[in-house]
DNA sequence: TGTCAACTTTACATGGTGTAAAGTTAAATT
DNA sequence: AATTTAACTTTACACCATGTAAAGTTGACA
């Protein structure tokens, strides 16, 4: 049977995945990743071009492994102040499952242009879909004026950027609930017109 | 003279600075650095211990030149609501002057462990200062009662980091005058009572 | 003349990434 | 049964940046 063995490929993204998860590590090499998915470091080389590419697609996979794509798509029939919600507290609550993973890509960020270029575009993916929550608030006349859809979207996004996840939860010793609550209630605060801004 | 030839240290200091400051830049390297400063690489390990004290060294040397203790001391005196704003306005306007050395900081924070505590040395001085605009805030009877004291100043502190600044100005395009108008107006927004939340 | 400090020059150890190529193994092919 | 092929291992090495070591140079000062 084939799959009582998982294959190569996928033993070398669950090590890397394992390994990044543990907090502790600040360096994971690639030998490291190769030692834990017990395969010659050589092999890792045959399925992934460098370590940019390898951490890639253990992003990617996580994404797979997680549904996320179809736990976002599930708010878009929402009423726009439930999709907000929603939105930030299903980002927020997606945050620490890849956050080992982020870590290393932006870490590797200045320096490799690879790395930079495919955190960019999970980024982005992000700030879409935050525009779309935004979208959602103008279309039912719940943003507030002083800001552009734009603004609002720029500024929600980078509030929900996993930095400040890590800051709150790690530096500042807040618990995840209260992270999810606070931001929701921020969003609120900020985005919206006066006489909804208290709900 | 021994003015017209500024001493050595100094011209590494500036030379590191200078290189750190142009944005395209994505990895200075010590012989960079060595280079610029018309020095070999070996007299840089005379005056600094290795590749982090130089970063630390220049990043304390820009807050010499900047003065930017007196500036935020000038802030002291001033009621509550200016002090606030004042503070935002003065941090977010020192970031991009500092923001090279932060950057090349805070890409050495994984791996190596005197960077990532003079990095924390650093932001816990800002932590601080935001901790003593919030306690104002608190004194004054303006703060908010949905948040701990605690929680304003990590929020606060957690909006204004280097990172966020970097992402809104870079990434979202915004100007720096934005930036900082923004950022006054959502402290004011999330942390004031609902009274005063829309000066 | 001699000494000392600051700096240069040359050389090398270390550690991680990525490449190269020959050797092993087991399953599929003929 | 012999052979091919793909996947993997093993060994070796080039590269690059940091940091260390030590001998040589220079100029000021005593």
């Amino acid at each position: 049977m084939s799959s009582t063995q998982p294959p190569t490929r996928i033993k070398i993204l669950t090590a890397t995945w394992n390994l990044l998860e543990k907090e502790e590590t600040p360096q994971v090499r690639m030998s490291d990743i190769a030692k834990a998915a017990k395969v010659s470091r050589q092999a890792v080389y045959l399925h992934f071009e460098n370590r940019a590419d390898l951490l890639v697609a253990t992003a990617r996979h996580l994404d797979d492994v997680y549904k996320i794509g179809p736990t976002v798509e599930a708010l878009h029939g929402l009423p726009a102040l439930e999709r907000l919600s929603g939105w930030v507290g299903i980002w927020g609550d997606y945050i620490p499952k890849v956050y080992g993973v982020g870590r290393a890509l932006m870490a590797m960020m200045d320096g490799d242009a690879e790395a930079r270029a495919a955190w960019d575009d999970r980024m982005s993916a992000v700030r879409r879909e935050t525009g779309f929550a935004i979208d959602a608030l103008a279309a039912e006349g719940l943003l507030c004026d002083h800001m552009t859809r734009d603004e609002a979207r720029d500024f929600l996004w980078t509030l929900l950027s996993m930095r400040n996840w890590a800051q709150l939860r790690h530096e500042a010793g807040w618990s995840q609930d209260r992270y999810i609550t606070h931001m929701q209630a921020v969003a609120r605060r900020v985005l919206l017109k006066g006489a909804h801004a208290q709900a």
